[in-house]
DNA sequence: AATAATTTTGTAAGCGCTTACATTGAAGAG
DNA sequence: CTCTTCAATGTAAGCGCTTACAAAATTATT
């Protein structure tokens, strides 16, 4: 591996010089910038970004914290991420935190370590004072899907109760009276948020909410098999089934179908979040999308303009709005 | 942000005996250890990676390449790389060459300006020479889905042609004669062997091979279903398909059934990969695994073993077996 | 108790870069 | 032709660590 001494003695020049022409910010006369590339190029140099990053106390990456490497969720938001900073220059360090408060801080701690410029969080298990400590150390810190009190700058979240709301909203407008839920873990703050306008929609619409009519799962498949075979016994003849999300609509159309249940004609379904292959899902689901591209692509813009001074392209906008998807497994009744 | 130097001075010891502390390699007395471990605690000092890399030329990193950042295909693939790096201590940074030369050539020398220990990749569109270049070059390289001539030790690969002999067959055995196949672009290794391994099927069943009965997709599932209306008419009749890959069985299965066939009891189709929703997909899908999973954790586990000096738990091996999953989409004829 | 052997600690030279500051040289002003 | 100015280049001091090697402190040996 080259380094920068060898450019610098085959081109006859100072390190410094072959530095100002690595970095194009000091001024080099054509003649030397020429002979430094030259060089350059017949050593096959390639400058060491770990040295770079030393001494310039720059590392031009930023880290992006996910729960999940897998999943269509974070799949999203990581390919979503990495373009756009990618396209400017800068490189994307990425690592899970498993939803597990431990895992969770060592991640971050280890993004920290690497000194990146930058942190995308999408950080569940966390706790708001360790994200307030956290942006508070200087560090320019983003967070995803998450609205942290005092910290509104810094996040960027849809609006889960109004997401909420339109799914609930939506099977009301096909005529449904009689409504299940299947929700998420309810200490998470997007799940209980979710709930709350499925609650505000019924009201609105002068239903009443039942206890029984909603069960508490895990945002996994599985608990939407299980919800859906528990809610036909405890909320007996529901003609619509909204789902907190589509992994969990998916279960559920599972159980449907095992049950004898024809979807959208005997039960309408609906889902939430949009992840890629809940079009793929027979019959196609009708979901509320959940804007994480658009989310990830801000947070990236975010972080370039207050980090590396270079102007988003687009405002950035704190909040962003679900949207109703209609597909094929919400019917009218 | 504490430095070591402003640890070695609030323990009262020198640098050297920090660093010793730090990395556990020479021998450091109880009391001064105990003293230095104080020091840290009450600075909250954390070491600075990028100064250690730098010094000591170790980055405990290594790189992964993959096609795409999303997917069940790749999420498993990191998924797994990073679960068995991150405990042994290592990190994984991962990059996209999307499939495309000049960027996984970029995302190549990324990492390695990064001065990742050692290399993990799945590349598609790089050519072999510059991966024997790559190896050629000191850093350690592993290619994943890839067999590359004379670099047999570095690669890990899943016998394509034998999984494509197993899906026909697998529909062979069912009792279908007439088969059609849709394959993934034939300039890619794995779509070629698994095209191969198809005829062998045919082949050795007696049936005889008719051009007109494969259609080459890309491995996306809109070819899936251009491919399942191509075939219509291109080869009529046929009461099962061969998908090389899940996607193109998932737009396969939309096509025909809005071409109105039953699945399986009309038209039997069998996809390639295994990927999460295939298990989604209703009916369920028919497929042949691909053991990803497997293939990145042997990865990790060569790079431990070779790199690290840690040894694999699991005897190394390169060459993985492919096998049918059985679920709804394979009727008996 | 004196010396040797061994363990523990310190000193200082890098690792490959960036960058403030100093120097040089050429052009312009008088 | 000398004196400024200013652009181009060089010098050298770090960035925060690791690690040979040297020195000091401790323990063992006689």
């Amino acid at each position: 591996m080259a380094t920068i001494y060898q450019v610098s003695e085959a081109a006859g020049v100072s390190l410094a010089t072959v530095s100002r022409v690595m970095n194009g910010n000091a001024k080099v006369s054509e003649r030397t910038r020429k002979k430094v590339e030259d060089a350059m190029a017949s050593l096959g140099y390639q400058p060491n970004a770990i040295a770079q990053s030393l001494a310039s106390n720059r590392t031009n990456s930023v880290g992006l914290l996910v729960s999940e490497l897998h999943g269509s969720y974070f799949g999203d938001l990581m390919s979503t991420v990495e373009h756009v900073l990618k396209q400017n220059g800068k490189h994307v360090i990425i690592t899970a935190g498993h939803v597990d408060e431990k895992r969770e801080h060592e991640a971050i701690e280890f993004l920290k370590s690497r000194r990146c410029d930058a942190l995308i969080l999408h950080a569940e298990a966390v706790s708001d004072d360790y994200l307030k400590t956290l942006v508070d150390s200087k560090i320019p810190v983003v967070v995803i899907n998450r609205k942290v009190e005092e910290l509104d700058e810094n996040c960027f979240v849809v609006d889960n109760e109004r997401g909420g709301y339109m799914a609930t909203k939506a099977a009301i407008d096909a005529g449904h009276k009689k409504i299940a839920y299947i929700s998420g873990p309810l200490f998470k703050k997007d799940a209980s948020d979710r709930l709350a306008g499925h609650k505000r929609a019924l009201q609105e619409a002068g239903l009443t909410f039942d206890e029984t009519s909603v069960f508490e799962g895990d945002f996994h498949e599985s608990s939407g098999q299980e919800g859906m075979q528990h809610l036909q016994k405890a909320f007996p003849h529901f003609t619509a089934l909204v789902c907190a999300n589509d992994e969990m609509a998916s279960g559920a159309m599972t159980a449907a179908r095992e049950s004898g249940f024809d979807i959208p004609s005997q039960l309408s379904i609906i889902g939430f979040d949009n992840v890629l292959f809940s079009r793929y899902l027979y019959p196609k689901l009708t979901t509320i999308n959940n804007p994480i591209h658009a989310m990830g692509e801000m947070a990236a813009y975010w972080v370039l303009q207050h980090v590396y001074d270079i102007k988003s392209p687009i405002p950035i906008e704190h909040l962003f709005e679900p949207e109703v998807i209609n597909r094929d497994t919400l019917g009218k009744l």
